[in-house]
DNA sequence: ACTGGACCGAATACGAGGTA
DNA sequence: TACCTCGTATTCGGTCCAGT
């Protein structure tokens, strides 16, 4: 490998690649036709002595190499863009950028209206995108640079990712307002729904994949005790409309159940078994660390979470 | 003026996948 | 199985441009 032949727009092929997984894709990205990015593929192959890329059906699938080079490439890449592009202090009112953040719907229903109350109004030409999705996701879209932040709890984060705290959640027990059997027990919303009636009455859980046991399970088994879980549902707006049906109860973060409460006619209680509270916070890739956009987009979904 | 490198469009070959 | 479509890889003849 000879790095004083290395043309730089090979890189950018590479990461279209990367990207793309088509040549000709790769070319429409990066303004060329397919014979030549198929040609500067060619001359990069030369320099790095592997194939990077091999066909597979419709899809160019990369090498090892091509893989254990994709993350540096991409890094490069942003940071020849920021320094060509970047202005001295970002302008929310001229601005014409994209943010996109990923979360589950509690993030999307707790944070993103206000959100994009406050941004909009001072962006006025930005785009705001949040996408589906959980944790698992994270470190994937982070690094292909798709996403700007994701929103959970806490990870395993990669040494690359960064990590705000933004601040604590806990689950409350929820219920139809004047449901039957809490109404019968004496149970008032905003007393500790009873161990038993918690365990008896039939529940729906938040589960993206289908499991049937979260952490408050493991807190519950801990005492030798189990709830009767009768329904998985992949988001917590769908859990509190089942809710507001009366033929279930669940658990909800506390913030999200306060924001759904009065809409849906919905009673809050005490959990009846300890479970830690949560740290919530937002996740980024470290190389937007000093990008002015992206601390600008931070401090907004901080001081509209922190409100 | 010449040379070399990079690109283009067009043509062609070939492989993979979908479909009748 | 044959056929079609789509996409990649390659070649050819040509243009453009920078360097010598």
């Amino acid at each position: 490998m000879n790095f004083a032949s290395l043309d730089l727009n090979l890189l950018r092929v590479f990461d279209a690649l990367m990207q793309e997984r088509s040549v000709t894709k790769a070319g429409e990205r990066v303004g060329l036709s397919q014979p030549a990015v198929s040609s500067a593929l060619n001359r990069l192959r030369h320099l790095v002595g592997d194939q990077l890329f091999v066909r597979e059906g419709n899809m160019m699938v990369p090498t090892p190499r091509a893989l254990s080079l994709a993350e540096t490439v991409r890094d490069a890449m942003v940071r020849i863009d920021q320094a060509l592009t970047e202005q001295a202090v970002f302008d929310p009112a001229r601005s014409g950028r994209t943010f996109r953040l990923l979360g589950s719907d509690y993030f999307s229903t707790l944070l993103m209206p206000q959100l994009s109350v406050r941004v909009l109004a001072a962006a006025p030409n930005v785009l705001l995108q949040f996408l589906d999705g959980g944790p698992r996701a994270m470190p994937h879209v982070l690094t292909e640079g798709s996403i700007d932040l994701t929103l959970s709890p806490p990870v395993d984060i990669p040494e690359w990712a960064a990590f705000q705290f933004l601040f604590k959640s806990r689950l409350v027990a929820v219920a139809k307002a004047g449901h039957d059997a809490l109404a019968q027990a004496g149970v008032a919303p905003g007393e500790t729904m009873p161990l038993d009636l918690f365990c008896a009455l039939p529940q729906a859980i938040c589960s993206t994949d289908g499991g049937l046991s979260t952490g408050l399970d493991s807190a519950l088994g801990a005492i030798g005790r189990r709830r009767r879980v009768v329904l998985t549902l992949p988001h917590f707006q769908a859990i509190a409309l089942a809710i507001a049906q009366g033929h279930v109860i669940g658990s909800l973060p506390v913030q999200f159940a306060h924001r759904v409460r009065d809409r849906l006619k919905l009673d809050i209680f005490e959990l009846p078994v300890g479970f830690a509270d949560m740290d919530m916070g937002m996740y980024w890739h470290r190389r937007y660390d000093r990008d002015s956009a992206h601390m600008w987009l931070r401090e907004q979904v901080e001081v509209v979470l922190g409100e």
